[in-house]
DNA sequence: ATTATGTGTTCGATTATAGAACACGCATAT
DNA sequence: ATATGCGTGTTCTATAATCGAACACATAAT
């Protein structure tokens, strides 16, 4: 067999990356899997797999239940502390913000070649049936305003050459003349949503967003809100 | 050189394992690192950090900057999403209602070895000087309330077996009576902690805890809304 | 009893990996 | 201009880490 055939992404290092789809799995999987199921779903002998897991076990990405099944560890919490930690802490309070002045969900989207990974989420007070959007939940970029508001980091051109494949959404050139992005129904059913990007130095282009049951908000208006809140997390950011 | 020669850690899989602690140094690091730092820190040579960099760069573990540094990447996000994923979804709701309700932050805490690890947290509306308690943040087990719940779902033995080193506080064999813990001036100054043990099925033993700044509160009643919230959280994991 | 399904361990052949050496870009100092 | 330092990215071969089969053992279902 020659070395990482078949395998999506040829990396470099086989073992690690191994051990990052095990992973991938674990956090997929909504259940605790069995080492055997594990190591069918990776494609590798179970006895790789034990090994793998007993490493990702030895650092806490990983733990097992009473019976012996792996599921995700509290390690991974803590290495997800670091991802954009400083946007993280800048973006809070301002989150907090907005979440109750307009009774929405407001979150941090942040860019993935072509997805998004929402990072941070507040939910308003009184989260009733509030849209949950969790944080470390990906959506395609093409689906939805913080995806357009992200594209509209970029200029057509850009964008296309750096991740081909995905279309640069007309919305999105739209988006850069206004300053926010709206959908409606893109993600869910009868959910709307606005966003603006979110410039980091240093980081990845970001979106900062509030998602709503479809009413009679005047999304320009909402932009505004969502500017000024961009402008203060920026300017904190330096 | 031996295999994993002074390697706190001799864990079966060598790569493996280099690879998980270049995300925990880079996850320490409060900033991006160059490649040559990096593998310095790993103690290793550049062209072996170059290899395994490149590999969790494919699966956006670790993402670049401008200057080619490196930092966490949201695809950690995304695999701690899946951490105790039902114990997170029960517990905002109740974590939301006690922070709004007691003006304090709440949270939620895993154990981990002779750490616990802090999941969820939710911060009271007016979040003006509330104590910050981050997701993903480690704190010794010896050290606060959290950890003596965390300590009190243990028998004494039981503890001892499972930990060796690390001495079962006289403070776990009372929570274990009373049904809460209470810490002041343990992990902060000047700020005090109420927990309680919250019991998952199939998952690590973890405390429903609430911080606030000293004040003439009975933790003895804080207990009592922190005790009936566990409640509830456990019935839904049932 | 027997079968099935799981974990955990050992061990030799093989292959993925380690790490040196090199090419190159880009600053800043000389 | 030239040199020097510091960084990334690439190639290559000996070596050591890894692979995967085979085995021992526990547990639950048949």
């Amino acid at each position: 067999m020659t070395p990482n055939a078949g395998t999506a992404q040829a990396s470099p290092s086989q073992t690690l990356s191994r051990g990052i789809r095990a992973l991938e799995i674990l956090a997929e999987a909504q259940q605790p899997l069995t080492i055997a199921e594990l190591a069918d779903a990776m494609g590798v002998h179970r006895s790789v797999a034990y090994r793998i897991l007993r490493t990702l076990e030895d650092h806490s990405l990983l733990v097992r239940d009473d019976g012996g099944r792996v599921q995700p560890g509290p390690g991974l919490a803590v290495l997800a502390r670091g991802v954009s930690r400083d946007l993280q802490s800048a973006a809070l309070p301002e989150l907090t913000q907005l979440a109750n002045s307009l009774t929405m969900s407001a979150f941090v989207a942040v860019w993935d070649r072509e997805e998004c990974v929402t990072l941070v989420t507040v939910d308003p007070r009184h989260s009733g049936a509030a849209v949950v959007q969790h944080p470390g939940s990906r959506h395609p970029i093409s689906a939805g305003a913080p995806g357009i508001a992200i594209q509209s980091a970029f200029a057509e051109d850009q964008w296309e050459a750096l991740v081909p494949g995905i279309p640069y959404r007309a919305e999105a050139a739209e988006a850069r003349r206004l300053g926010y992005a709206a959908s409606h129904d893109e993600v869910i059913a009868g959910v709307s949503s606005v966003a603006v990007p979110l410039r980091v130095p240093g980081g990845r282009p970001a979106a900062l967003a509030v998602v709503y049951i479809r009413a009679a908000q005047d999304p320009a208006e909402v932009a505004g809100s969502l500017t000024a809140a961009a402008r203060r997390i920026e300017a904190q950011l330096g």
